[in-house]
RNA sequence: GGUGGGUUAGCCAAGCGGUUAGGCAGCGGCCUGCAAAGCCGUAUAGACGAGUUCGACUCUCGUACCCACCUCCA
């Protein structure tokens, strides 16, 4: 990293807590404590989409995961980098482009502004950095003349002897290939095998494009591969691409390989060494084995910790496009509102499998609904909510503690949900009370009260679920003379079920809350007064 | 076949060698004009077999079943 361009000299201090936080690495199968490579900061670069198509919930519950760990990062004072790639030229995206008639430019980028508008409907921050691979192309043909220099990867010639445009890595000059996932492949034993596996039972995938996947060819300028395990680095044009996606290179003229990219613009952005490397956990094999060799030949320390995240399931299978298209990011936020989406896409651990399903949104619903309750309840009884400011800055050394222990423990989502059901819970019990004796006669107890409120709302920001936080309160389009029209109408009504109810006119004041429910508003009655909410 | 991951109550999902995870659903109370919300109490666990141990859901070994990667994949 280029440390002239980060300045030590800012005053910014990390967590004691940080000292405990334990992470998963796929590379050693442990969770061991992290340790960031420089002093308070943390860079971190996370596989994102080959934009050749709409974004589906597991694309996005991988970009939640690592938006939660950069969180969680932040809360303990770290200065995180994050870096996520658009993969925007690969073979899926310039035939799907060919085919429905548009310029793979313009398809990449159809899609790449559908992944945006997805990772901020459900309030994933901005990464840092979002390089995409078509930008990047010079650091590529540096990166590749280096591994050749080193002797890790060689240019295949045409038949007049001249470069190809077909670079591969030489694997077997790479002793080390296999340390991230140990597989073996290529070699004729695990050829034999897979060809087994293959007969015993193909994958949904496989099952869905059949044996003549046109996205997966059998690729015939793989002729000169020197050994089957090598994998390409810069790949010449097939017949079918167009002339836009060529670049001229030293080593002919062609097109990135997809493992390469990765490689070049991590370095680009994080330098030699970095702390973690993510996606999804597809990734690891082969795409993540083959960044590992090729940058670790060109003599960069690179990731220092692997991780992965799981899938999202159906029926305990992972999801995919051949099962139905009920999954469609779109789809779903357009039943249910983007809090709960997002509370369902991260209430699991990243390593655990989410079985999604009507359940899963449900539960979800109710959390939001509990969650809320408490927060406009605690608010009211303590004589308002939090400023945002302390909510977004209170640091990790001043949340509870079995939050912190929980997030400390490979961010473990539950475990945190737990923390922040019990101080709910707790602080509930306070309000009743409050409620329920004489003004001004428990001054300590409103104190705990104030405090957990702030807690609760802190520790929700973690995960980026605070109600009040503007992402959820401000949905864009909204009118604010509208609400306040509503707000009028609303509490006139309010007022006309108060003067029934005080006159025991119980079929009238009923009558008026069976109206508002019926037009989605939902009432209340407390001891301070009827409040009410909109349900969506 | 190779490489990994998993199996916890009706459902989702954690920690922990002995002491309440949490949530949803259920049951019984309290509160309430009635609801809603909330609080209190409560039942149902640890795939199967063996071993280690005073004691195992938690450690060891074995068995069964499930899932994924080994081909583009988050």
């Amino acid at each position: 990293m280029d440390k002239s361009s980060h300045p030590q000299n800012d005053k910014h201090s990390v967590s004691l807590a940080a000292a405990d936080l334990r992470l998963y690495d796929t590379a050693t199968h442990q969770v061991t404590p992290f340790r960031p490579i420089e002093e308070g900061r943390v860079g971190i670069y996370v596989c994102g989409a080959t934009v050749q198509s709409s974004p589906h919930i597991g694309h996005i519950r991988t970009t939640l995961a690592f938006d939660l760990i950069r969180r969680w990062l932040m809360r303990l004072g770290y200065r995180v980098t994050l870096v996520r790639n658009v993969t925007d030229i690969d073979d899926k995206i310039l035939d799907k482009a060919a085919a429905a008639g548009q310029r793979w430019w313009e398809r990449a980028y159809i899609y790449e502004r559908e992944f945006s508008k997805a990772y901020d409907a459900l309030g994933a921050l901005p990464p840092t950095y979002e390089p995409r691979a078509t930008g990047h192309i010079t650091d590529m043909i540096d990166l590749i003349q280096r591994i050749i220099d080193r002797g890790h990867a060689y240019v295949v010639p045409d038949t007049q002897g001249n470069p190809s445009g077909n670079v591969y890595f030489d694997v077997p000059s790479w002793p080390d290939y296999g340390e991230l996932t140990h597989q073996q492949t290529g070699t004729q034993a695990a050829d034999e095998q897979a060809a087994i596996a293959d007969r015993m039972g193909p994958s949904v995938d496989a099952q869905a494009s059949g044996r003549n996947d046109p996205y997966n060819p059998a690729d015939p300028t793989e002729a000169g591969k020197r050994d089957p395990r090598d994998f390409a680095l810069w790949k010449a044009p097939k017949p079918t691409d167009p002339p836009t996606a060529r670049w001229k290179t030293p080593f002919g003229t062609g097109r990135p390989g997809w493992h390469l990219e990765c490689s070049a613009m991590s370095h680009r952005y994080l330098g030699a060494d970095f702390d973690i490397h993510g996606g999804g956990l597809d990734l690891r094999f082969p795409h993540h084995e083959n960044e590992m060799a090729q940058s670790h030949a060109a003599g960069w320390g690179f990731a220092h910790r692997w991780m992965h995240t799981a899938w999202v399931t159906q029926k305990g299978e992972k999801m995919s496009k051949s099962l139905g298209n009920g999954l469609l990011v779109d789809q779903v936020l357009s039943r249910y509102p983007a809090w709960v989406v997002r509370y369902a896409l991260i209430a699991v651990q990243y390593r655990s499998m989410l079985e999604w399903s009507d359940q899963t949104l449900h539960e979800a619903q109710g959390a939001y609904e509990r969650i809320t309750n408490f927060i406009q309840r605690a608010g009211q009884v303590c004589g308002g909510q939090p400023e945002r400011d302390m909510v977004v800055h209170l640091d990790a050394d001043h949340l509870p503690v079995g939050f912190v222990q929980a997030m400390n423990d490979d961010v473990n989502v539950s475990g945190g949900l737990a923390a922040i059901f019990a101080t709910i819970r707790e602080t509930n019990a306070v309000l009743d009370s409050l409620e329920s004796a004489a003004e001004g006669s428990s001054p300590e107890s409103r104190a705990m009260a104030r405090d957990s409120l702030l807690h609760v709302r802190a520790m929700l920001d973690v995960l980026g679920l605070d109600p009040l936080d503007p992402q959820w309160t401000m949905p864009s389009g909204q009118d604010d003379r509208a609400a306040e029209t509503l707000e009028a109408l609303v509490e006139a009504q309010l007022r006309d079920r108060e003067e029934a109810r005080r006159a025991k006119d119980f079929v009238r004041a009923d009558g008026i809350r069976a109206n508002l429910e019926q037009a989605g508003v939902t009432i209340a009655d407390t001891a301070t007064g009827s409040t009410w909410t909109i349900n969506r």
